[in-house]
DNA sequence: TTTGTGAATATTCAACAAAATATTCATTAT
DNA sequence: ATAATGAATATTTTGTTGAATATTCACAAA
């Protein structure tokens, strides 16, 4: 890693803690600069703006879930039916522990889906990739007929966003979403399955 | 009908014009009186507060929605299978052209959203009334082989949010909203068919 | 040339006053 | 008694101004 790249990683990291502890707009350049004993102004030597910085955060997040959620699909010993089943309430946890938590994140998933909608939409093509893998693995094993795994995968994660998306998190607790998220995942099944 | 409950009616209809119009925020209580030539004061006589009329403006516009809905859900010639896609691409052209025609009106759904949430519970329950007896007439033709009506249908329902709410409108086209809606519908009328 | 800075400038935020508006109420009209 | 109002009060919005912060830049150090 040369050694410019490896200051960026520094100033991600720093930047992400502070916005865990007081959220985006309570973190100001000088103190994410005064944490890495340089001056704010050099930090736009790395990063084109604070905006920037939060992207960069939130890629980093991003690339983590889905590593966690990749080594789900390529377990050995469960199901296509039960990873499926498995990614989906690994969501909904995720979802609820993190509104818990760490509730100044939120903050920071506002400017991003705001300001930087590639980011997001980056997030939506991983997770449908993701479910995409598992279609294929209940196809191979004969325990799907998915004619298009793409397109299914795009139709099962829309049909999601009741679990991805924390302004939804006031309606129900957390044991409701995850009831719903099981008859729903049940549903979706019956409906992949070959007969 | 009563002689209070006739300007009742009247002044909700005068507000919801200015609220099409202009938006909940930009009208007055002084104008709506206006309009009916009267007194801003004497509208309490009516209604406890502006929300309350919102809330009721709100009300009619679910009211006209519900019963337009259910004319479809009695239609003679139709399956299930049928009458639950044109449920649901009904309601996401529904919600495009509100946002195309009415953009003020978001404003509305707003306060009632945040402010008035027994409402918008009680549009919940209505469309999964009528989903719910779509899912029945499935079992009774032999179309359908559902278990428990009223659990499934409020799981259809809440597999619905992308298509349901104004948020995520700038996300898509109509065109691909549509699209996604009717996969999502093939692949959840295949997990509750008869085998 | 690369790394860095302090100071200058541009933008955003926060606090407070003024104006607009919602709501109440004492009183009048019917 | 019921319907209605104008004026009084309470709340919200708007506008403004100073302070905080982001961003740029000219220059210095390595």
């Amino acid at each position: 890693m040369s050694k410019s790249e490896q200051k960026r990683q520094e100033i991600i990291e720093t930047a992400e803690q502070r916005f865990r502890d007081y959220g985006y707009n309570k973190t100001t350049m000088a103190e994410i600069a005064d944490d890495l004993k340089m001056s704010a102004a050099n930090l736009y030597r790395f990063f084109k703006s604070k905006q920037d910085i939060a992207a960069a955060c939130a890629e980093r997040c991003m690339g983590e879930r889905v590593d966690c959620l990749s080594r789900l699909v390529d377990e050995k010993h469960m199901t296509a039916g039960e990873k499926l089943l498995e990614l989906v309430l690994e969501d909904v946890r995720y979802t609820h522990e993190r509104a818990k938590n760490e509730p100044k994140v939120n903050e920071l998933i506002d400017i991003v889906t705001r300001e930087r909608k590639e980011i997001v939409l980056s997030k939506v093509e991983s997770q449908c990739a993701l479910i995409a893998e598992i279609l294929k693995q209940g196809n191979e094993s004969g325990e799907f007929d998915v004619d298009d795994v793409m397109i299914s995968a795009r139709t099962i994660y829309s049909s999601l966003t009741l679990f991805e998306v924390p302004i939804f998190l006031p309606l129900f607790t957390q044991q409701q979403f995850e009831e719903m998220a099981k008859n729903l995942v049940a549903l979706l099944i019956k409906g992949l399955r070959k007969r």
